[in-house]
DNA sequence: CATAGAATGTTAGAATGCTAAGTATTATCG
DNA sequence: CGATAATACTTAGCATTCTAACATTCTATG
C-alpha cells in the first residue's frame, strides 16, 4: 500500500481554509473498503475459474442454474441481479462455450428457457468448491462471531442502499 | 428479492447423489455478500455524481487528486489502485471534461503531471460530502461497534486476499 | 559514448456491465 | 374483433477494466 503523501503543487500559500473543510479518508469509507474487497475476490475467483474455461461474467449464471435449471432468461437476470442486456450477452458466450442450450418456450414463445449442458452439470461441484475455498481463505485468521458480524452488518448496508430511490 | 423456486426441469428422478454434494448458498458466501454491496454502492454514486457531470471512473482519480495534485500517472494508477491503460483512459476523458491537465514533466521528459482545474477545485466539498453522506445512509441503523468489527474484518479479508499469489 | 535495460505511457483488443431504443409475442379493453 | 398495453428479448452504443504488445525516454555499464 502507497504511503499517504502530500504534494503541495502550485497552490496558493493563502488558499481559503474552507477549501480543505471537508475531509473523507478512504480507510474509514465503507464504499472503498467494499471495493477493494470486491476487487480482491473477483481476481482471485477469474484466475482460478479460468482453468476449467469458464470466465467471470459466466460463473454468477453457472451458479443460478446449478440451482434452478431451465429459468427464463427474465428470471435469471432477476435472480442473478443483472440488466437483460447483460444477460443475453452472457448467455450467448456460455452457448457458444456449449455450457447451455436456449430453447424457446411453448407456452409463451416469448418466453426463451435455458437449460445446462452435461458439461456444466459435471463443472458443479468442482466449481462450487473451489468458490468454498476462496472463501475460506478470504476468513482465514477471522473468528466466528466476527465473521456472524461483518455478514449482518453487510446484509443491513445492502438493504439500506437497496431502499434509496433518489 | 426473488424467492427461491426449484424447476425441476427434465433431469432423471434417480440422478446420482453425489452430483448435489456440494452446497455453498450465497448467503453464506462472503464474496456474495461483498458483490451485492459493491454493486449497490456504485449505482447510488453513480447516479448522484452524475448529476455534476463527473463519472464513476472519474471519481476515484478525482478522489486521490484533490489530497495530491501534481501526481504522475503512474503514482495515480498505484494509488487509486488500477492499472495503467485504465488509468490513461480514465484520464484522457479528464481532460475531455475540462477537470485536469497534463503537462510533461520537465525533470523527466517520460513522466506526466496530472493537475487539477479550478473546476474540479470547486467540486471537492460538494463531492465528498455527496460520498461520506452515501456512507452515513449506508451505515443507518448499524452499531459504532459493529461497523468497526466491520471495517476489521473486510480489511483483514482485503489483506488475506491480495497475499494470495496461485 | 554506445548500447542494453529499466521506467513511463500508449494503443489494441477482450470481457463485463449499463441505458435507450427496437422487435416480436401475448394480454387487455373498448 | 381490433387497437393498445404489457412482457420478453435483442441490438446499439457507451463506460470501465483488464492483459499484451508497443513507443519513448532515461539510466547504467562496458
Amino acid at each position: 500500500m502507497p504511503t499517504e503523501r502530500l504534494l503541495k503543487s502550485g497552490r496558493s500559500p493563502k488558499a481559503k481554509p474552507s477549501r480543505r473543510a471537508v475531509a473523507f479518508p478512504p480507510r474509514l469509507s465503507s464504499g472503498y473498503l467494499v471495493r477493494d474487497a470486491h476487487r480482491a475476490f473477483q481476481r482471485l475467483l477469474e484466475r482460478r475459474i479460468a482453468a476449467y474455461g469458464v470466465t467471470r461474467g459466466q460463473w454468477y449464471f453457472l451458479r443460478v442454474l446449478w440451482t434452478a435449471d431451465g429459468l427464463s432468461q427474465r428470471e435469471l437476470s432477476t435472480r442473478v441481479g443483472m440488466m437483460e442486456p447483460t444477460t443475453a450477452i452472457a448467455l450467448r458466450s456460455m452457448e457458444r462455450s456449449q455450457l447451455i442450450r436456449r430453447l424457446r418456450a411453448d407456452d409463451d414463445r416469448r418466453k426463451v428457457r435455458v437449460f445446462l449442458t452435461a458439461k456444466a452439470k459435471r463443472l458443479r461441484n468442482e466449481l462450487l468448491t473451489l468458490a468454498r475455498d476462496i472463501t475460506a481463505e478470504a476468513e482465514d485468521g477471522i473468528g466466528p462471531r466476527d465473521i456472524a458480524t461483518f455478514r449482518r452488518v453487510i446484509t443491513r448496508m445492502i438493504a439500506n442502499l437497496d431502499r434509496i430511490v433518489d
